[in-house]
DNA sequence: GTGTGCAACTTGTTCATACAAGCTGGCATC
DNA sequence: GATGCCAGCTTGTATGAACAAGTTGCACAC
């Protein structure tokens, strides 16, 4: 898995202009060939190579207007779902080297806003676990985690030290995450929170509480991560051609109260 | 005009669509009519019902594997970073009303990190604003922005009490945002963080640095919100398919060369 | 030299079709 | 009754054509 883009025609070329901009072929500010030429040099049609093209765009690498050729707006390279959803392999992708420590694993009754996330009968067991996460030896991050009920058993078998629990849930029982849900807010430490990242009582957290469901929308987790100030930012990339919907304040926009 | 906005077809299905899952037509968990349903009941090609509810699948509502019907993830609508680019519109939307006053506007030698972000030359000139926003009275975030020199003139026309200076910008001036990228995190209230938002001093404060650019890839503006906690939550839905989202390293773990 | 307007170019939207790949439910078999 | 398989349904990918809408640069007029 990994680079193999399979069988998509489209995620080829996508990961051709992906390497084409990284490699600097395309700077920032470059106009790339238009969809015909592009088209014409792969041997495709112009729909596939809109493909291609627009994923590129929602990973925000390009940007494009009606009329005017596409401009490349950056060459970073963007992590992947997988690595958005796993700590571990962000981590390791950034080039540092990540610990990982479950504290406790107890089974109890949800509360009730973890029995709304998951969507489970209030009072139902989920199995809870609490794991520090460290960079470099450094402790960043407070992880709890309420699991379901069907995922709990893997979960149990898992060792303390496991880098990445969803990869292993993943390969043991064939469970994949696909879709993420993400609150992200600012608390103050708890004395818990203050005692495992070593920060003192009150200090800034920034919190990701994130809800994890396989293909099927069936929830998998609701976690509440905890990551020390400075240690971790979030970074989103937005377009207005990426949402077309909600730039409707366009030209003649109606200021009135409706939200239409 | 009304609701046929001289559009595109895939667009009024979309909010077709959209409209029928927040009135609970459709409930959270249920499975969408097939794509060739769709389409012979709005009379269009199935290309164009896979824009539309690829548009739906981008914002979180709908999910979709290959062989299965579409299904209904969630059914409220999530305010995501498409909307959340203009506090005032956001704000609007929640029924809340929003005030805002600028406190300073002043024209001063860019910080390295702002010519860096505005890729303008170090030292170069910006106009820096100060602005506290707040929701049904209560002070809820500080904004400070860093204007590019050929925003300027026209930011500096603006009243005191002005709700959304980006609409502004959009009409006196036809500059319009079209990209843009946000830093997330936590960082603790300063001192005049905490005058401006009657919070303590230290108090965890969640912090949304954000660049945003033109349809040409030029930027417009580098602004540092502070959001008092609990006042709002930053919410990401993202997808195998696409995900908008990454995290990136503090600088107490960057290892890099990366002198910002 | 300057400015305007137009023509060519480019992306956006839509259609009709075809086949591949994956899922579901019912039927047949054991 | 339980199991396995298959046929049909549904989404994913791709083609090629056509027109609409917006941008850009050149040629022409002044």
């Amino acid at each position: 898995m990994g680079s193999d883009t399979g069988g998509s025609r489209y995620l080829e070329i996508a990961e051709a202009l992906r390497q084409s901009i990284l490699s600097g072929e395309h700077p920032v500010g470059a106009r790339l060939p238009s969809e015909s030429d592009l088209a014409a040099h792969w041997s495709v049609s112009r729909g596939t190579v809109r493909q291609a093209v627009g994923l590129l765009a929602s990973e925000g690498l390009i940007g494009s207007r009606q009329g005017a050729r596409r401009v490349v707006l950056r060459q970073e390279r963007r992590h992947s779902f997988q690595q958005l959803n796993s700590f571990a392999q962000w981590a390791q992708a950034m080039g540092c080297e990540v610990s990982s420590l479950i504290l406790s694993r107890t089974t109890r009754p949800a509360t009730a806003e973890e029995a709304s996330r998951l969507g489970v009968a209030p009072g139902s067991e989920v199995l809870y676990v609490v794991r520090v996460r460290r960079l470099d030896g450094e402790p960043v991050m407070v992880e709890r985690t309420a699991y379901t009920e069907w995922v709990a058993p893997v979960v149990r078998a898992l060792p303390d030290d496991v880098v990445s629990i969803m990869n292993s849930i993943a390969e043991n029982a064939g469970i994949v995450a696909h879709y993420g849900e993400h609150l992200i807010d600012a608390v103050a430490a708890g004395s818990e929170d203050a005692r495992l990242l070593r920060v003192r009582r009150a200090s800034p957290l920034l919190r990701q509480r994130h809800l994890t469901n396989t293909a099927a929308g069936r929830p998998i987790e609701w976690t509440d991560d905890r990551y020390r100030a400075g240690s971790v930012a979030f970074s989103v990339s937005n377009s207005a051609a990426a949402a077309p919907l909600e730039r409707q304040a366009g030209p003649e926009v109606t200021r009135g109260p409706s939200g239409e």
